[in-house]
This record gives C-alpha cells, structure tokens and sequence, in this order.
DNA sequence: TATGAATGAGTTTTCATTCAT
DNA sequence: AATGAATGAAAACTCATTCAT
C-alpha cells in the first residue's frame, strides 16, 4: 500500500521492489538506521543497482518503510474498532497490537534525519491523520460507554500508544512478553473511567502534538 | 563522578575533557549517535587528536557521556529520597526529574552498538544497581504507606521510568510541557493503590528486565 | 552514409538508427562525450535495450557519430569544389561551411578514447582521406590561379580548418556570427598570396600531421 | 598564486595542495576531464583523503588549475609586455607562449561542466580581465607603432589567442612543432597592418565575446 | 600537549551492459 | 524486435584513526 509516484510496476519489479522494503524494514530494525545500503541489498536478495533504481537514496527507502508501516497500523486500526464488541476493547487492542508500527516510530526516534524525513512525507502524514480521526472515535465511543475517563483526548491517548511502541529491548523473551503485558495493563489502569485522579491542564487533541 | 581511570588531570586537562562530555551529548542528541567524531571536537572547542588522547574511540565517548547521566541520575534520586516527604513523593518526583537520564537512554536506543556498550560498561551498570536498589527502597516504602499498588515491583517501575524517559519530541514547548506532565500523571493513575485492577503476572524485579 | 556492415535496415528499424545518431550528437553537443548512455536512448525516445542492439557500445556510437559528420562534410565539400567558379572561392566555402565537422571533431578532442576511436576507423579515416585529397587539388588550383601564397600545403590549410573548426562558443548570438566571420578573414588574409611574409619550415602535407 | 579562501597552510600542507594540483593538470591533459580523483591522488603521491580535505570536489579541483594556469599566464603576459622592444614583438610572444593556458582552456572547452565551472569562478574572472586590460594595451600600442593592422579590437586578438591555444594535438613531435610555428606566422601575417584586406563589421572588444 | 593534516578502508552512488518479459 | 529491469564493477566520497608539526 505503499505509493511514491508508482506508475504500475511490471510484476517481477514490483516483486523486487516489496522484497526491498520488506528487507530494509529488517535491517533497519536489528541493525539501526544507518546499516549500509549494500547489505539491505543483499538480505532482499538484489544487486545495489536495483535497489537504488527503486530507491534513489537511502531517505527514500527510510520513507518507503514507514508508509508501508504506518498504514498497515492503518489496516489494523479499523479492523479492531470494526470487530471488538466495545469501543474500550478496540482501544486495548488498539494498544496492544501496536506491533505493526514499531519499527518505524523507532526508526523515527532513531535519527534525527530519518525523523524529519518521515515528518515531512505526505503519504505518512495522511496516514497518521487518519488513524488519528479513528482514535478520536474511539475516544467519544469509550467515553460514552462511560469505560475510558472523560478529561482525556485522543492525542492523549496517542501519547500513550507511542510510549508503548517504544518498548525498552529486553533481553529474555518471556520477561519482555510480560513487561509488556503489565505496562500496558498499568497504562489501561491510569486510563480508566472509575477512580481517576483529575489531570493537569485539559485533554489533548492530536494538533496539540502536532500529529 | 566519571572514572576511566582517571590519573587526576590537571585542571585545564579536566576542563577540556568536561567540554568534550558536554559537546558529545549536545551533539549525540541533535544529530544522532554516528555524529563525525570531527563535529564533537569542533563544538567542544578541541582538536580530533585531542578528543582521542582523552578518548581512544567513539565507544568511550559514548561510554563517558553515559556514566555522566546516569550518575547525574542517582545523586538526584538520592536526594528525592531524602528531601520529599512520603516515599510516594519521592516516587513521584523520581518519575517527573528523569531528564537528566532521558539523553543516554535516547542514546542507547539508537543503535545497537551504543546499547551493547554501556551495557558492558562497569560504571554505568553499577549506577544502575545502586538505582535500582534505591527504588526497591522506595517501592517497598509506598507500598508500606499504602500509596502505591502492591502487586508492583522496582522493575515494574523502572519500566514506566524508561517509557517516560523517552518523551516524543512535541515541536511546540508548552504542549510538550503539558503532555509530559498528564502522561506522568496517567501512569501514577496506573500505579495507584486505590482502585487498582489486578496485573497479569507477579512484581518484576530489575533482573527480570535485565537491568 | 553511414556504413558499419549495414544489411540494409528494415524502414523503421532505419529510422531508430538515425534518430539515435542524432540524439547522440546532441547529447555529446550538450553534455560532453560522457554523457550516460541511458540520456542518449531517451533523447532518441528509444529503450537502451534497442540502442544497444544497433551500437554494442559507447565506442560504436561515436564510430556512427565521426562518420556522419565527416561523410557529410565531404559531400559539402565536394559541392564546393564543383559549384565556385574559383579555387580561392571554393576555399573560403570550404572553411566557411565547416560546420558540420564541428561536433566530431570537437568529441575528438574532447576525450582521448574518443580521440583514439575516431583514428582507427576505417571509414573516417576514408572519409578524411577523400577530403585531403580534394583539398590537395583545391590549394594547387588556387595556387596557379595566384590566389593562394605558393609556401602553403594541404596540411596548412588543414590546420586552418581545424582552427576554424573549434570556434569558442560565445554567448551572444550576433557576436559568434561576426567574431566568426572576422577570425575567417584574418585567417584568410594570412593565406594569401600577395604581400604574404615567408612561413618557417616547408609546406605540410596531410601526412605531416598525421591526417 | 591560487587562493580559494586559503588561511594560510602550514607548510607541509601547503606542499601537498601545490602536488595536487600540479597532478591534476597532468592527469586532465593526459587523460581528460574525467580522470579517477583517486589516479590524481595517487599522481599526487597523497591519499584520497587529503585531494578531498582540500578539494571537497572534482569541481573544485578545475577551479584550482584554472586559477593556477590562468594566473600564470598572466605573469607571462606582462613579462612579454615588459620585457621586449616593441608592441608587436610583445604581441607574438604573447600568441607563442600561450602554452600555460593550454590545458585549462582545453579542459574548459572539453566538458560543459568545467567549462560553467570556469565560467563562474570569480578568481579566474578576474584574471582574465587583468589578462584582456593588458591586451588592449598592446594592440593600440602596436596599432600606434604602425605594426597592427588598425581594424582590430582586443577581441579580435584574443579570439586568434584561443584558437591558437586549441592546437590539435599532432602525433609526431616535431611535425607538432613546425606546425604551431607555421600556424602562428599565418596569423601573424593575417594580423599585419600592411596588405589588409579590410575585415567585416567593427574591431571586436573582450565584451563582444563575453570575456 | 594540542592541533589538525594524512591516510585508507568502508560506503554510497552511478552507469555500462546484459537479459527476462 | 523493443523495452526497461537487474546487475555489479568502478568511481565518488566520508570519516575514524594515526601521526607529524
């Protein structure tokens, strides 16, 4: 779902060009933002000429990745608010399977390049829009419900879901499963309609973070 | 508090090395942990072959700007211990002051060498101790006083300390300022006795988290 | 008249051709005998697959080029030589009207793998052979019509030509004209017969300068 | 007497860039324009590194032999004017020894980049003023002594100075020899005053050329 | 000791040429 | 036969590290 001016691929290019971001996505996220060029090429398989005839520097691939990340959380987002009973349940799935995303907000954290980079891409902004509107929903929905409480916004809420993308690496796998689990579990705790403590200042709106 | 082995320099020796710990991190934190080595002597006002006389190679720099935070980071969290009033305060104002850390821990985040190297490192791993040790304290304490939630372990907090740590980047200040105090103040929702829904799990300790 | 071991072109299979020809002496016009390949095929709106298949490589196609030139050249030349009523008339038409060699002959200069290709083409080498010859046979009719000073040879007027050939290119139009034609009379006027100081040496011959 | 913005080097330095550059102008006559940096570094006897902490790139290394060779030239032009007895004399050794400009203006001419490169160099801008002011002197000097034909501008000059600059390279040396001497006395004797055909249009300035 | 020049290995990037569609 | 995608060798360029001044 990826576009950058793509004027209908021949099949195998096509094919070459998804094995490229499904490759950077990988190098990028177990050898950092800056892993080079020629080895992104290698994991997907294609000579670095391909590769750069696709993706003429490594920005382009930078931005390639994230809208391909962003609107796959895109996907994943409407999925949930369309098939959970409650707007409080899709709000935890929505959190919880956040999964999708977290390479590229941490690619974006990484950098302060690929950050401005993924900041100034229409297609990913477009896709950030939209989720926000999504979660806006979800919000007012939740609200309603009289689960989520009420001095919140959606940028709130957006706060945390990127607070928990960016899950500290831990080493043992099963530790890392529960960290995970109890952050959020705490964060779903500090979210709850009953029994809140009044937050400073008034709910924040996605324009408030300049989402 | 930074120790390589330091043979007591001579003052101007020391100034020079303080300037160089300083630029790195300015530097580590506008342009990413792969700044030119060349950048950081120029911001600190140095020769390359200086800074290598001080420090024989990025690691080292890395390593020295890290030991700086984290100790920066536990004088602070002694004094919190000492000067506040309940240990939930102490807590409170431990989650809040985290700044001093916030830095290296971008860092480590950055890039998997930067991570592999201060975790190896001596000095930093035992600031982390003596943190972690401080904390157990004062969980316990809250706990005691019946503030905070008892199914809670230091491990559990030092999580929600590093999500907090790694605040977005908010372009416009004050929403920054207001974001970061209603996040804190949802998470401390989260950790509240009262009211509490129950965690998956039991307490993490820091060694489950590896720390 | 361009000939490489032409069997015969189907008629669009001919057009191709002579677009490419032509798109490769605008590029080396505009962009240096470096210019990539890949420019050329766009500039002759054909895929790079199918000018490769009419000129396996870089040195074919300046092969194509020198000999398009100089074949026309010559036919140029020849009309001179048959239309004027004088030598001396034909001359001037023959140095005046050299435009058509200008481009070859400014590639040839240009690099020394041009250079070197250009020489060892046998059907330039024709050409340029076909050209000295009829020069030789212009310069001694204009001598025994006294117009042309006798201490003169092929090879002089060749070297004029030559001369002549790399006009520097100047911005304005009006000038390039009149600076043109002004460096053609004064030329001119050193290779007239009347008033003419002695030249060093002997008269050069095309085999003198390796033509 | 190059400067591009030169803080004084130190001595050593100062050595390896005058290496460089004296390696760069063997290396574009002898192989073009387009030359490996890394065959000029190693001509130069210094690493790759050191051409490109001096000239960050190829442009820049055009620029510095332009400079050098115009700025030499230009010492030679005013010797000649000082050093021989009449304009005219002043005016053929100028035409001789052009030799110093030869290979910058060969390179100018050889690739549309050096030649905007050249073009827009504020240094060798400069030179070549103080070069065409010169000139100008000399032909009303030499118009004054009766030696100059009088229907000749300082551009007119300068324009046979490049043509004459622009000798083909001819493959046996002495043959290259006699044929610049001979080439240069039939300018001279298109320049002459006695004998004149009169020249189409006005004496050309430097500006008329864009000069 | 401080400085910044030199080095060269590692990366990025281009482009001639081949080949599948 | 035409096209343009793929390839990889070659060239450009960067920067960590060493060393002469």
């Amino acid at each position: 779902m990826s576009s950058e001016r793509e004027p209908v691929l021949r099949a195998d290019a096509r094919r070459n060009r998804d094995r490229i971001v499904t490759a950077a996505k990988e190098c990028f996220a177990s050898h950092g933002a800056d892993v080079p060029v020629e080895e992104i090429a290698r994991t997907a398989g294609v000579g670095v000429g391909t590769l750069y005839r696709r993706f003429p520097d490594r920005g382009a691939l930078i931005r390639a990745v994230a809208r391909d990340s962003f609107s796959r959380a895109l996907v994943e987002a409407r999925a949930a608010v369309e098939e959970e009973a409650t707007a409080w349940q899709a709000l935890v799935r929505f959190l919880r399977q956040s999964s999708e995303l977290q390479l590229s907000v941490r690619l974006a954290m990484a950098s302060p390049l690929a950050r401005s980079i993924i900041k100034d891409d229409p297609s990913t902004e477009q896709s950030r829009r939209a989720m926000l509107g999504l979660l806006g929903d979800v919000v007012r929905m939740a609200q309603a419900e009289g689960s989520l409480r009420p001095d919140i916004g959606a940028g709130d809420v957006a706060m945390v879901f990127v607070l928990l993308l960016r899950q500290v690496p831990i080493p043992r796998e099963e530790s890392a499963q529960v960290a995970g689990e109890r952050c959020l579990a705490i964060m779903l705790d500090g979210l709850r309609a009953r029994s809140a403590t009044p937050l400073p200042a008034r709910p924040l709106s996605g324009a408030d973070l300049g989402l």
